[in-house]
Parts: structure tokens; C-alpha cells; sequence
DNA sequence: TCCCGTTTCAAACAATAGTTTAAATCGTTT
DNA sequence: AAACGATTTAAACTATTGTTTGAAACGGGA
């Protein structure tokens, strides 16, 4: 059977794969599809026949990295029965694997970083779902961490000192003046880097948790 | 005197806070030089006029402001003499206020985020006297901080843990999905808001602190 | 071998954006 | 008012880039 694609040939994977490196190295706007078609070793057109256009490849590319990229290092590894701190150690490890994944698995948070700056229109619908997904998550582990009283500017703070430093690991820039991608970054592995960004976290938290019920304390003694 | 530029057109200022605004918006890719002489009420030649060409006006929007930003909110309000919390304080508070601030002071905190995740090369120099500086300023902080035996490890760990939620909290998207600028993103003012990153910070760095002191404890019992 | 759909390719095309140019305008000085 | 330099303008120019096109090459059935 299969009568139409007998010799499939994997110029359309090649190009998918290039693509993904160098959206991931260099965003949309200067990932040119000249050069990606070059690293694919593919003609120029070869863009245009199998993913009809430059944003759509994109979108395949996103959807693509983001899956290698969860297969790698799932995000909801902890299980639900699991205590909060466990939970968020899981949460910080995978997002900080990610980021430090030499391979291909790697490219999701870069590409990430570039969607978090410079949000290209046409991919709002995939972008929100995974960014709502990601949150979504977060916000779960951190209510059950800081407590039944815990307010809306709770959780944004939250939210902004973990997941700023967790998705910013990855970022160029943060080695301070790496050239590409700073897997150098640190001296030891990601593994223990992320143990030591989630005890930061976790300290954070915990201080925030004990000076909301101070402020509880303070108001229901002065009602 | 003055013979040369007498009736001095203010076209040339116009077009710089044009450009700042519209870099600090969209980037330097997607900021076209046709938008901003349109913002700036100018024709589309004003730029090379004035500015050489394209490069070198965002050079000097990158500048001015920084100038801008830090005439605002300084980075070293906080004396060489106070202590190190007192200048952590001062330096997140600093950061924070320069990304919320809604005027042309705030420009500068998203113009870095742009740089961050897709450094201009012509730029490297200005960026990397900018960041350095900030850098080392922090770096200093945290060493006062966490004491004498920290590593390099350890000032990585305080750098992303702090510098990425203070430079990232005027990103766009870190308020979910916020149009453009999250100045929406807490309900509590900026101020406010400054302390409480700073004190979940400072919780971090301290259990980095004492985590520490135990490391070297054991290291020398068991030497 | 011939046919036919698929794939590859080089060239042409169209759109965008930065830059240049030369003429026109304006303000000041003489 | 004439003259001069500085500024503004519209149009042309150039380079880049995504896309389309039509022909050529390929590979397996009939």
C-alpha cells in the first residue's frame, strides 16, 4: 500500500530538525529559511513544498521541541500524591534540564525565552496553551506550599522568582558574556544546580509562608 | 554664535524617544524605521540624517536610555557603607522600579530583554559595559552577603535566583498573557512589590548562608 | 520500457525595509 | 531682498528574504 510515499524521503524531518536549531539559536526574524534549508541540506523551496510557510514550520517547530523537550524531562514527573516541596523540586528540575539539554530536547527553552520577549502573533494560540499549561502547574504547587491564605500578588511573586530564574537559566547572557548558549554556566552539573535553585526557592517560600500568617495573626488580633 | 544650528528642529530628539519607545516595544527587528519617523512625525530619511543609519540610532537609544533609567532610579542609591541587606534592598528595589516605570525611564529595563534573548552584535560593546557593571555591582552584594567562603558557584546560584525575576519582572507574558507591558500584573504597588522580591530573596541568600557554614563545618570535621 | 506521481532544483518574482539622492523648503544673515 | 546653510521631502535605489514556478530528476509499478 502506502502507494504515494514509497520512498519518503527525510528531507521533511531534516528540515524540521535544522529548523528547530536555528529558530532556537537565533529566533524567528534572523532564522532565515536560506540557512535553515542549508543546515538541512535541502534546496531553498524545500520550506515552501512541505510545510506550505516560514510560520508554519514554526509552529511545527514549537509543537515539535516542545514535545522532544517534555519526553526528556516531563514536567509532571512527581505524582499527585506527592508533598508540595517534592512537587516543586520536580517542577524546578525538569524546567532547569530543559534549559541545560545539550541535544534537541534543549531547543524548547530557547525558543521559549524568544516567545517570552518577542511574542510572534501568529502562534498566540499554541504559546498560551503551553505558557497557561506551565503556570497552571506552578500555581497549583505553590498554593498548596504557601497556604489557604494566600493572596493573588502571592502567587505572581511567586511565580516571578521561580519561573524567571528557571526558564532564564537557559537564556543567553545570564553566563554573563557567553557566546551561545551557556552550558558552561555553572562548574557543577544541572542536576545539582537545580537542587541548589530549588532550595533558594524553597526558603523563599517558606519565609513568605510564616510572614503570612504573622500579617493573619496581626489582623485577626486587631479585628 | 551658535551659527550652525540656530533654528535647531527638535526633529533629531523626537526621533530618538520615538525610537526608544518603539525598540522597547517590538525590538530591534520588528521596529522598522518607516514606524518610527512615523511616530516621530518625521519623514522616513530623518533617521540616516541624523543618526547615519538604522545601528547607530539604536545605539544611542540604547544610551540615552540607560541614562534615562538610571537618572530615574540609580543602582547605587544605597551608600558603600550600608549594609549588605540594606544594599540588596536598594538594588532590587532599584530594578524593580525601573521596569514598572510606565514613562520613558522604563524603556530601558525591556530594550535589555530584548538584548538578553537576541544580542545585536554591532551592540557588544555598550551591552557588555552595561551588564558587566551590573554584574559586578550585584556580585559585590552577594559576596558581602553570603560571606567569605562563598564559591563561584554559589554567586552564579544568587545571580540567576535574583538578577533574572528583577530584569524579568518588566518582561512582557510574565503576567500570563498581558497585552503588552504587565504594568497590570500586581495589585499592590511597585514599591511594595520591590520589598516583597527582595525579601523572598533574602530569605534564599541567608539559607544559602547557613547551608554553607554547615558545608564547611563538616568539611572541617572531617578533615 | 513507458508512465506517473513525487521530489528536487535553479531561476524568477514580489514584498519589505534600509539607504541614497536631488530637489524643495525654511530661517538667518548680510 | 538675495544668499547661504540647514532641514525636510518624495522618489528612486539596493539588498534581503519569503514565495512561486516550471522544468528536470527520481523511483516504482503497469
Amino acid at each position: 500500500m502506502k502507494t504515494a510515499v514509497t520512498h519518503s524521503s527525510d528531507t521533511k524531518q531534516k528540515v524540521l530538525e535544522a529548523a528547530a536549531k536555528v529558530f532556537s539559536d537565533v529566533g524567528y526574524h534572523e532564522g532565515t529559511v536560506a540557512r535553515i534549508c542549508e543546515e538541512a541540506g535541502a534546496n531553498r523551496a524545500a520550506v515552501n513544498y512541505y510545510y506550505g510557510d516560514k510560520e508554519n514550520l514554526y509552529r511545527e517547530v514549537w509543537n515539535h521541541t516542545y514535545r522532544l523537550a517534555q519526553e526528556a524531562h516531563p514536567l509532571q514527573s512527581a505524582g499527585e500524591e506527592a508533598s508540595p516541596e517534592d512537587r516543586l523540586r520536580a517542577f524546578v528540575r525538569s524546567l532547569v534540564l530543559q534549559a541545560f539539554d545539550a541535544g534537541p530536547a534543549g531547543h524548547f527553552t530557547r525558543i521559549i525565552a524568544f516567545e517570552m520577549t518577542d511574542p510572534m502573533e501568529f502562534l498566540r494560540e499554541e504559546r498560551t496553551r503551553v505558557l497557561e499549561g506551565l503556570f497552571d502547574l506552578f500555581t497549583g504547587i505553590a498554593r498548596d506550599m504557601v497556604g489557604r491564605a494566600v493572596s493573588r500578588d502571592d502567587l505572581v511573586l511567586c511565580r516571578i522568582m521561580v519561573l524567571a530564574p528557571s526558564l532564564g537559566v537557559g537564556m543567553r547572557r545570564f553566563g554573563c558574556h557567553a557566546k551561545r548558549v551557556p552550558h558552561e554556566m555553572f562548574e557543577s552539573d544541572p542536576e545539582e544546580m537545580a537542587e541548589r535553585m530549588f532550595r533558594f526557592a524553597l526558603a523563599g517560600i517558606e519565609d513568605l509562608r510564616s510572614s503570612i500568617r504573622r500579617r493573619d495573626a496581626a489582623g485577626e488580633g486587631g479585628a
